[in-house]
DNA sequence: CGTGAAAAGCGGACTTT
DNA sequence: AAAGTCCGCTTTTCACG
């Protein structure tokens, strides 16, 4: 419930689960200091505040390039707003946001020039097709 | 601040922006309305709920396949946590969380077996180096 | 947009199971 | 160890100016 709307008040899930409201609260707390709830977020639609433009980017690196490296490196762009190391031809693969296809191509640049980024290949997102915000566990 | 924090009380971003609570709950509710927060929710480590397998799948489609159809044929598998079509020589990338590689075998062959599908490329996730929930729009 | 007031929700302390 | 109850305090949400 929670996943579908964080603001949801915890006497509503209690009377879902049959629990008292200080029960639930206890729960939710325990999640978090768990780590299975990492925290509550608010979704925007990026095109709304102006990001209209977005693209997944495969990145080649040389030879010894660490996770970690690649993990600052891509941190210092606001643009990325994922990043992966994957298995096969390419070593990472990297979520980007822009404002448009200018900034898009400027950020790819920037990344471009990293030492370690021997070559790229672009998916520039022609549309959202489906987007989950949190992967929802199956239900029992 | 409610990127941040869902749960940020009105009375609390008030202090911040220097407007009273009902005067920021007025403009969230207007956000709400106008489609630029589209909702709050719980950000989870998958993990955590034994979602330990993560994986971008790029799609070769037939000839006349429609984004409409790879949305429909997509949402109808629980693993699709995000779908895109894109430029390049893919048509659609998706983005699959399972439970393990088997589970991830298994969703991928289900994939595979959609009938516009003629052929795939898959990166299996081997760490997460950056993952921004929201893209926080740049401060002014 | 601010104010003030009513209703709802939160988060302790304490008791019970 | 976890749930329930009680209760003061905060937050939400409304009507009004």
């Amino acid at each position: 419930m929670l996943i579908a709307d964080a603001r949801t008040s915890y006497a509503e899930i209690g009377a879902k689960v049959s629990l008292s409201a200080p029960a639930v609260k206890r729960r939710v707390d325990r999640l978090r200091s768990s780590g299975v709830i990492k925290g509550f977020t608010t979704v925007i639609e990026p095109a709304a505040v102006g990001w209209t433009t977005e693209a997944f980017v495969e990145l080649f690196c040389t030879g010894r390039t660490t996770p970690a490296q690649i993990t600052v490196a891509t941190r210092r762009h606001p643009e990325v707003v994922g990043a992966y190391t994957v298995s096969g031809q390419a070593d990472a693969l990297v979520h980007l946001r822009a404002a448009d296809i200018g900034h898009l191509e400027q950020a790819l640049e920037r990344l471009r020039a990293e030492p370690f980024v021997t070559s790229t290949r672009s998916m520039v997102v022609l549309s959202r097709l489906v987007e989950v915000p949190t992967p929802v566990p199956a239900p029992n």
